[in-house]
DNA sequence: AAACAAATGCAATAATATTGCATTAGGGGG
DNA sequence: CCCCCTAATGCAATATTATTGCATTTGTTT
């Protein structure tokens, strides 16, 4: 049985041809992606619809987890490997978001502290978002 | 003259009626506002266009900034004073999201500080987003 | 007060995302 | 191994948020 398979039903997810094809596309891929991406990502025609599901199933089982980068779309990257299931969501680590090539990167290594809130504010989680130039671009410099 | 009106001067805004108007909404609201609470809060109907438009040049001319909060319409608050201008945001706040009212506030004073990023990264700016309850919530506990 | 540029309002449309419902396909029980 | 049931899919329609073009109005400068 394929390693995308396998994926799937650890996330108590049934495996068919759509989500194995956008596990695929999210496997290939280091940065987040927006529904846009994923459909130019796709080599089989998938309805629109079909996409937007997959994403949400995927998400509410521990498998991708959303970003919102400014951008006026929605972006999904896989969880670390291990640290979300369908009972819930571990992940809170740093993002990137290159303003050269644009793409939004997950940091999974990055740690932040933070001062205490003001008087009366409880914090249950929190993330950091970083903008600035990243691997790929700095070494080619355009 | 009034103080709103001196704020948009300051701005290198034109004073107007719908300027004024949002304007003051603003001011008079602690949490940052999305384009349907700001319709909400009209007394006076303006055309939708309007106030997309006005928050676009509050925004270039430093007045308020964006947020993303992760709800599906981008969220405006003003700018801490003195902080911006047409030239330069210079605001990179935390915010903080209640968990039960569902609002969002900036919170001006929170430091935070982020560990080394992998090799090859460059940060430019970062922000925190934090979630958890807010002072108002926290006291009347429902 | 006139003139000019910027702001406004209306109508249309773009971009992103969701819902209802009929059909198809995955996979467990016999 | 096939049948059956449920979950997944696809289509059509619609919701939600935001933007554009253009004619008109308003604010400021002289």
């Amino acid at each position: 049985m394929s390693n995308a398979n396998n994926t799937l039903k650890e996330h108590n997810l049934k495996s068919t041809e759509s989500r194995l094809i956008i596990l695929d596309i999210f496997k290939n891929n280091t940065h987040a992606l927006s529904y846009n991406d994923i459909e130019s990502l796709l080599t089989v025609k998938l309805d629109r619809v079909t996409v937007y599901r997959t994403l949400k199933s995927f998400e509410e089982n521990g498998l991708i987890h959303q970003i919102y980068d400014g951008s006026t779309q929605v972006k999904y990257a896989l969880c670390p490997a291990g640290s979300c299931s369908s009972h819930q969501h571990k992940d809170s680590h740093a993002h990137f978001r290159c303003e050269k090539c644009d793409k939004t990167f997950c940091l999974n290594d990055v740690v932040t502290t933070i001062t205490a809130l003001p008087e009366g504010y409880q914090s249950k989680s929190q993330s950091v978002f970083i903008q600035g130039i990243c691997k790929a671009c700095k070494h080619h410099k355009n």
